[in-house]
DNA sequence: CGTTGGTTTGATGGAGATCAAGCCTCGTGG
DNA sequence: CCACGAGGCTTGATCTCCATCAAACCAACG
């Protein structure tokens, strides 16, 4: 919870997060309010119930916000990817968990000067409003993913957003890279069983649709046939 | 579709919807741009695929935003309740379809003009913000409503959300109300089909948990025993 | 090494989908 | 006024996919 300086000039995602609707004196008006934060995977940055004092915008690493039912169990709502926002403006406090899926690098600012400098900067209102916007299509995407598929749809579906993720543009999908998340957390995500998903792989792996380096590894050998199989 | 000027003294939801941010006079600005529009059950206000010209407030009725997927099955998204905002403003196309429940008033304003609007008033954009993230938030209550739980438990917690809806304040749920959907649209937003819905429909009745008024009136006979069976 | 956390694989059972009738209820027209 | 039909709803019988239970596997790490 080091509290450098924010630098800005070199942030990666200085142009994708909300901030880059700011001009560079703005930005830098709003850097001098936040500070950098490591997470390492596990890391809780929000906990459900506490006071929503904070929010941030997520640099490097991934997210998950999740919520723990009544008997226990945990479901993820969601995966942050960098350039994201979390926190919640609105509420007194945090309706969800938000936990490190792998290590992860942000900028947080104390909600309440947050909130003054949206106010003073509307630009800055506006880029949440469209982050909001296109967190709430992709909810309602995961919800389609989810609703009436078979296992099989949900995890074809689920790689080709990870794969889209993974790549930053939705244009050109990654042909190859690591999963953020664990069997566990696919399986909370798609409301399927860690088994349920584990024979979904292997199934796919030996139709010859994706290969597997290790655990996380996953490399497309026919994307187009992932395509088909998620459409149902 | 008739073109009448806007009445917001006597709206039933001007100080619920977004526009309520607004002072006399910036709200009389607004209200030049827009028009009233009433649907009747089953027609479509905004179409997937078209253009994203408009946007509009709810005033009364209900809508349900939707989605048909590659097999031809609808499912539903989204429901909105009166002084909800639909309609998208960063987006060149409509993602879903928008379709009237029940018979429906809405306030529609053409998005260019609306955008502009709330560039010049940015009090709006907070209360749009606000929405916006008051549907997230409804989004992934619904996904955590879907997931991992049985049919019953989807069935119990739809009818408390239904209640809370129908009273307008989730703080004294009605105990006694319309459904404004059918089992088919429960069961598509539930993640169901019909047949799962209506047993479950008529076991609560033969637990004595609820009573049916016809097809769509429901009154709770044992609102905490169906909290208990929506918790899982 | 042994332990631990994540993953894979197998065997079994059950919740809910699917298929198939029958039943209300309302609106239309003879 | 009643017959009729069309949607929507309920109920029953069967089947299937996935959850559950159980055990083995694998890699990382002290």
């Amino acid at each position: 919870m080091a509290a450098n300086p924010l630098a800005c000039a070199s942030c990666p995602v200085r142009d994708r997060a909300a901030c880059a609707a700011l001009d560079d004196g703005q930005r830098g008006e709003l850097s001098r309010l936040g500070f950098h934060r490591s997470l390492k995977r596990g890391d809780t940055l929000f906990h459900a119930g506490d006071d929503s004092d904070h929010c941030a915008t997520l640099i490097s690493g991934a997210l998950k916000i999740a919520q723990i039912d009544a008997s226990g169990t945990e479901h993820i709502l969601a995966l942050v990817h960098p350039a994201g926002f979390v926190g919640e403006l609105f509420a007194p406090v945090a309706h969800h968990d938000v936990i490190a899926l792998t290590d992860s690098q942000l900028c947080v600012f104390p909600r309440r000067q947050y909130e003054e400098v949206v106010t003073r900067f509307p630009a800055l209102g506006r880029a949440l409003l469209r982050r909001s916007s296109e967190d709430l299509f992709e909810s309602r995407a995961l919800m389609a993913l989810m609703t009436g598929r078979t296992a099989g749809q949900r995890v074809a579906g689920f790689l080709l957003a990870m794969a889209n993720a993974a790549s930053g543009s939705p244009c050109h999908p990654a042909s190859s890279f690591d999963l953020p998340v664990t069997r566990g957390e696919i399986a909370s995500l798609l409301g399927l069983t860690i088994e349920t998903v584990s024979r979904q792989l292997t199934r796919l792996e030996k139709d010859r649709v994706i290969a597997r380096n290790g655990a996380r590894g996953i490399d497309f050998l026919d994307a187009a046939r992932l395509g088909t199989l998620a459409a149902g």
